[in-house]
RNA sequence: GACCCCAUAGCUCAGCUGGAUAGAGCAGCCGCCUUCUAAGCGGCAGGCCGCAGGUUCGAGUCCUGCUGGGGUCGCCA
């Protein structure tokens, strides 16, 4: 139950109506106006900006916004568990609800109990949510864990929002820093072998992580590659070191407790089933008049030092809304990244994603608008491609930044930085960020168990919320607290101004995870989760010096057992607002 | 030179797709543990929302131009 959305379609119906009387022309936007919560108390519950929004439409018949808004309150008033809906201001709609609305949606909530905040309906359109993507060169650092984060609990978001998800991985393993992988991988084969390598040369992957590589790969096939030509083993030494690096990659996703359910190869776009994919969309972007032989422009200021003008194979993205058109073939006939990527969401086209989502790291910003023109040009504008970037994480430790150097030895991976932190932690204080900001994650501040720290203060509220249910059942042994139960108990009691504010709350939760899904952004829901666990709190400390204000009294069975309903929804909605994100929803805190 | 992101309290950040008097948390100051967990709560103080124009009944939010910070710019993915 959304009391949102239902006052959203009542406004909706009463527009329609004064259309149908001919006094507002007629086929209106209906999603062009709000309701929303107030932010005063004093103005009620809900208010709509509905009139103001259609007070040029309506000028002939309502020479101002406050006349519309009149007739539109007039009408909201005969409403079911409307107390009073009155105009204010400019022509805002301020409408007070009857305390039993609020009962009702708690009574729904628990009947629903972990389904409460899903739509109604289902969506039909299925999405693909890409993120993480990372090469398969190395162990993820903590940029990395903050796009496979925040894919994560946005695949979880939406799926909860009740559309179809894919949560997909695009692996990187057809281009050059492959080969480079292979190279550095038999490298620490010969190593294994007994050979003394020295230094690794510049060029290759340096990481010791790879040593294991080397030892397995020594193990599989003895000396036989030892001094042989490169082409000879290349390609078994690539295929087993994108494994191995694959494997590491996926325990790291699973320390951050981040799933994917597809796992997409680049390789396969031109050696699988299906032929030279990449090839195939690029004759098919041709056919549209969209390919041609042509040179670009060097960029301007700092010149590459080996520019030489050449033509080559381009797209034009520039038809979309880019600012030069793109190359999709290098110098030596090979596919670019961009024309892989090409044939790759051709893939998603034709597995039936009319909406696409790409989580990337911002220093991949550049390829946005070549990637969205893309995507509209290989489906007919009938898909559409969203780019969430993550922007960069600022690591702090003790006070200052650590910088990263692979050469350095400053290279602090994903899984360090999670076994010293915890998942929840990680998790939650990379969403408790817009995407789009750059992310100062410190460590003391993250691991730090005390107010200063959200995470501890959102999983607090909520065993609190279960440690309230324990003294519950030690006071009435015999007490239903199935929530099931609990709905039928007499919310009417709930009469006190903090029960009321957090029955208002959790009203909200269905229009947060509306709002949130609809944005692609998850972190919303970490702040309403902090929101609700601070409003909580509040109200459970004026039990202190408040008797009677306690969840559980002893002498009144028919008032504890509202608040305990009360209490039981908002653990409910708490663990599904931390279940979206990831982050677990503990019994108890000690 | 161009493109993308950011700029809100001393610090770290929200601000619900344009609404009413801009909000939290730290840090500072003053209070609250004989209590359903003090990992908590209440209060005080703190603001030319980077600058300048524009659109609008109404702008922190949208547009343009600046300033400052970060990212990126054919044959790396």
């Amino acid at each position: 139950m959304n009391v949102f959305a239902d006052f959203q379609s009542r406004v909706g119906a009463v527009l329609s109506a004064i259309a149908a009387s001919g006094r507002l022309p007629a086929g209106l936007d209906l999603t062009r106006f709000v309701v929303e919560p107030t932010r005063d108390p004093a103005h009620g519950d809900l208010a709509t900006n509905a009139a103001m929004v259609y007070a040029k439409e309506a000028k002939a018949h309502f020479p101002n916004p406050r006349q519309l808004a009149t007739e539109i309150a007039f009408a909201l008033s005969e409403g079911e568990g409307v107390d009073q809906a009155e105009v204010a201001g400019p022509g805002f709609i301020n409408i007070r609800l009857k305390p039993n609305v609020f009962e009702g949606v708690l009574r729904c909530a628990l009947t629903a109990d972990a389904d409460f905040g899903k739509p109604a309906q289902k969506h039909p359109g299925k999405v693909n949510v890409e993120y993480v993507s990372a090469n398969p060169t190395g162990p993820m650092h903590v940029g990395h864990g903050r796009g496979a984060v925040f894919g994560d609990a946005l695949a979880n978001l939406l799926a909860f929002a009740g559309h179809p998800v894919t949560r997909e991985y695009y692996i990187n393993d057809a281009g050059a820093q492959v080969d480079v992988l292979a190279r550095s991988a038999h490298l620490r084969y010969r190593e294994a072998l007994g050979e003394d390598i020295g230094e690794i040369p510049a060029g290759l992957y340096p990481g010791d992580y790879l040593k294991p590589v080397g030892q397995a790969l020594a193990k599989e096939f003895g000396a036989s590659f030892a001094q042989k030509p490169e082409a000879e083993w290349l390609a078994p030494f690539r295929a087993r070191a994108i494994d191995a690096m694959m494997a590491m990659i996926r325990g790291d996703l699973k320390a951050l407790k981040v799933r994917h359910s597809v796992f997409f190869s680049e390789r396969s776009l031109t050696t699988g089933e299906y032929g030279d994919r990449v090839g195939a969309v690029i004759r098919a972007l041709e056919g549209k008049g969209l390919v041609y032989e042509g040179r670009l422009p060097p960029p301007k200021g700092q010149l590459p030092d080996d520019w030489e003008d050449r033509e080559q194979t381009l797209f034009r993205s520039t038809d979309f809304g880019d600012d030069v058109d793109r190359p999709l073939k290098k110098s030596d006939g090979s596919y670019t990244y961009f024309a892989s990527d090409i044939a790759y969401h051709q893939s998603k086209f034709d597995r039936g994603y009319h909406t696409m989502i790409d989580v990337w790291g911002a220093d991949h910003g550049g390829y946005v608008k070549r990637m969205q023109a893309a995507v509209t040009a290989l489906s007919g504008a009938k898909a559409h491609l969203d780019v969430k970037l993550c922007q960069l994480v600022k690591l702090v430790r003790d006070g200052a930044e650590v910088k990263m150097s692979k050469r350095g030895g400053t290279f602090v991976t994903l899984r360090e930085v999670v076994d010293e932190t915890g998942v929840d932690a990680a998790r939650f204080m990379m969403l408790f960020r817009k995407n789009d900001a750059t992310l100062e994650f410190d460590l003391a501040k993250v691991i730090e168990q005390s107010k200063d720290n959200p995470v501890f203060y959102v999983q607090y509220a909520h065993a609190r919320c279960k440690s309230v249910i324990r003294q519950a059942l030690a006071a009435f042994p015999r007490i239903d607290l199935s929530p099931k139960a609990l709905a039928g108990e007499s919310l009417d009691l709930l009469d006190d101004e903090g029960e009321a504010g957090l029955m208002k709350l959790l009203a909200q939760f269905p229009r947060q995870v509306e709002a949130a899904a609809g944005a692609h952004e998850p972190h919303r829901l970490a702040f309403y989760v902090h929101d609700l666990a601070s409003a909580f709190h509040s109200h459970w400390n004026r039990g202190k010096d408040h008797p009677h204000l306690r969840f559980v009294n002893q002498e009144r069975r028919d008032l504890s057992g509202a608040r305990l309903a009360l209490v039981t929804c908002l653990g409910l909605v708490l663990a599904s607002g931390l279940g979206i994100l990831g982050v677990s929803a503990p019994e108890e805190m000690r």
